[in-house]
RNA sequence: GCUCCCAUCGACUAGUGGUUAGGUCGCCACCCUUUCAAGGUGGUAGCACGGGUUCGAAUCCCGUUGGGAGUACCA
């Protein structure tokens, strides 16, 4: 078996290869025994031709899949790791799975994740155009140039005659695969009654003609060399009869058109893949080197679907999750980076993106560990673009009109004790209105019978704060002081303010949290239960 | 069924022939403490199994078992 490394051919390692295929002198030495020292020559003098190129290629049948987003991602860690380019193109060619508003959702998605492509649909691009659906003459043509390479053939049976062949086949124990020997194709009519059919415009489909012997080597950068035997491969059919692609034809066409270096895609198209590499032999094109990557798992272990619950990006944005928190989960199944941290920003993963450390395993999605790294980022991000965040669920939870900064002062008390910026407008809504539940069984147990006065003492000190010195130290002076003249530990104090400020057991620190809430306030309420107990 | 892929704590992973198998989430305990968190410290827990190769295997090879994906005129 050889190193990994030696099959990835990052730019760094490719000019060799390329130098000789469009350096006129090279190719003139090819074969000779000054190659290698030409390369390396060529290497140091000559800019790498090569720039890396990669797609995300989503067919718009629903919302943007977490899956979806991480390969994604690492399609976009990888063009950035290496100067390259990334590139978004719709795969609509099913007409009958289209859904409305599918392709705008995966855009807005990834606007939201922070990934930029630098060709789609949305921003444009010199190798357009970027939906498959409008593409349609270009398979066509493609499709026509395997026909007559004799690579690809004419078949006019209809789904029920194929439906029929496949339960045949099944009854005999024997694998489904197209029969070219029985069915209604080229071979079995002959030429003149194809032409005919032809000619005629019967509804027929174009199918890659794979011989039934020898084997198919494919290389893929996680998996290394995999061999298929072409007797197991189907004769899969490259143009459908309402003269659409399917997604094997189009993939292949597009990703040589538009110059895609690596193809960067989940394992489901792993057993796909023969056929793709026979594709480009069939065309005679060089091929991009493939990264399969591992599946995202439910808790079963099995490919994460919408049947599994939260499963498309929307769904974690509308809960709360932070982009960047998402976006750092998601990049950690599969890959990592080095062993001694959690938590990357963009640009640290652009830098260490490598495809050579993706795993092979499936990674199951453990919600568990994403909350934890969704606080982790709600404690580090800067509170101006926290604030972001917070506003608009402020104004949701029916607290209007609170300012800015006060909000993000109210954010920065208790970021340490929730999980989400949407978890703020309910875990502190005393900060932003009167207390509307006092939490009774706490002001049993804090609030005794001299508490009551004990308050109002407070209050009464506290009015004597200036407004320019209303802060933690001066508050918690006042409070510390008199409880050392009570011969009391201040714990005796602080409950039973904490009950009258926020009427719950649980919060940020008291002084604190009196200093946010302002002195006006603070005392007012403290009056208020001083008096109704 | 057939084809292909995969296999380190419950989860995400580090590890590329010699490690007391490391980190993170979770869980437990302790510390800090005005509550709850956060933070700190410690703990719990793992190389699926069986054969080889080797002085030596989590690591390389073979097999078994287990899991997954694919098996469409879907992507």
């Amino acid at each position: 078996m050889w190193p990994r490394r030696s099959w990835v051919q990052v730019p760094s390692l490719a000019p060799k290869k390329h130098c000789f295929r469009r350096c006129f002198f090279c190719l003139w030495f090819i074969g000779g025994p000054a190659r290698q020292r030409l390369a390396w020559l060529a290497s140091i003098f000559l800019p790498s031709p090569v720039m890396v190129r990669v797609r995300f290629a989503p067919s718009p049948t629903g919302l943007l899949h977490v899956g979806g987003l991480r390969s994604a991602l690492y399609n976009y860690l990888f063009a950035r790791h290496h100067g390259g380019q990334c590139i978004l193109r719709i795969e609509d060619t099913d007409q009958t799975r289209y859904v409305e508003g599918a392709e705008q959702n995966i855009i807005e998605m990834f606007r939201w994740a922070g990934i930029e492509f630098d060709e789609g649909p949305h921003v444009g691009g010199s190798f357009g155009p970027y939906r498959q659906s409008e593409r349609t003459e270009l398979y066509r043509h493609h499709a026509q140039v395997l026909i007559e390479r004799g690579t690809a053939y004419y078949a006019f049976d209809t789904s029920e005659e194929i439906e029929r062949m496949r339960e045949r086949q099944q009854k005999a124990g024997i694998a489904p695969k197209y029969d070219r020997t029985s069915m209604r194709n080229q071979f079995t009519l002959g030429p003149e009654e194809t032409q005919r059919l032809l000619a005629e415009g019967a509804e027929h489909t174009i199918r890659l003609f794979i011989p039934l012997t020898g084997e198919t080597r494919t290389t893929d950068i996680v998996r290394g060399e995999s061999v298929f035997a072409n007797r197991t491969i189907d004769d899969q059919i490259l143009l459908k009869s309402d003269g659409f692609p399917t997604y094997h034809l189009a993939n292949i066409v597009d990703d040589h058109l538009m110059g895609i270096t690596h193809v960067i895609r989940a394992e489901e198209w792993l057993p796909s893949l023969p056929k793709h590499v026979m594709l480009y032999d069939a065309f005679g094109w060089e091929k991009p080197q493939f990264a399969h990557l591992p599946l995202l798992l439910s808790r079963e272990r099995k490919k994460l679907s919408k049947r599994d619950g939260d499963v498309s990006v929307l769904d974690y944005k509308d809960k709360g999750y932070l982009p960047e928190a998402l976006v750092n989960f998601v990049a950690l199944l599969g890959w990592n980076p080095t062993a001694d941290r959690e938590i990357f920003t963009m640009e640290e993963m652009v830098a260490m993106f490598d495809l050579e450390k993706v795993n092979k395993a499936g990674a199951i999605f453990d919600v568990d560990k994403l909350n934890w790294m969704n606080g982790m980022y709600l404690r580090q991000l800067p509170a101006e673009r926290l604030g972001d965040e917070l506003m608009p669920l402020l104004q949701q939870a029916g607290f209007d009109g609170v300012e800015r900064a006060y909000a993000t002062a109210v954010l920065n008390l208790v970021k340490e004790r929730i999980n989400f910026v949407s978890d703020l407008p309910t875990f502190a809504n005393y900060m932003f209105g009167p207390v509307k539940n006092f939490d009774q069984e706490y002001a049993e147990k804090h609030w005794k019978p001299e508490t009551t006065g004990q308050i109002a003492e407070i209050a009464n000190r506290l009015e004597g704060v200036s407004d320019a010195d209303w802060n933690t130290t001066s508050i918690e002076a006042v409070i510390r002081a008199y409880a050392e003249e009570l011969g009391a530990s201040a714990g005796k104090l602080i409950h039973p303010l904490r009950y009258a400020i926020t009427g719950k057991r649980v919060g940020a620190g008291m002084f604190e949290t009196m200093e946010v809430l302002g002195k006006a306030e603070s005392l007012q309420r403290l009056q208020a239960q001083a008096a109704a107990r």
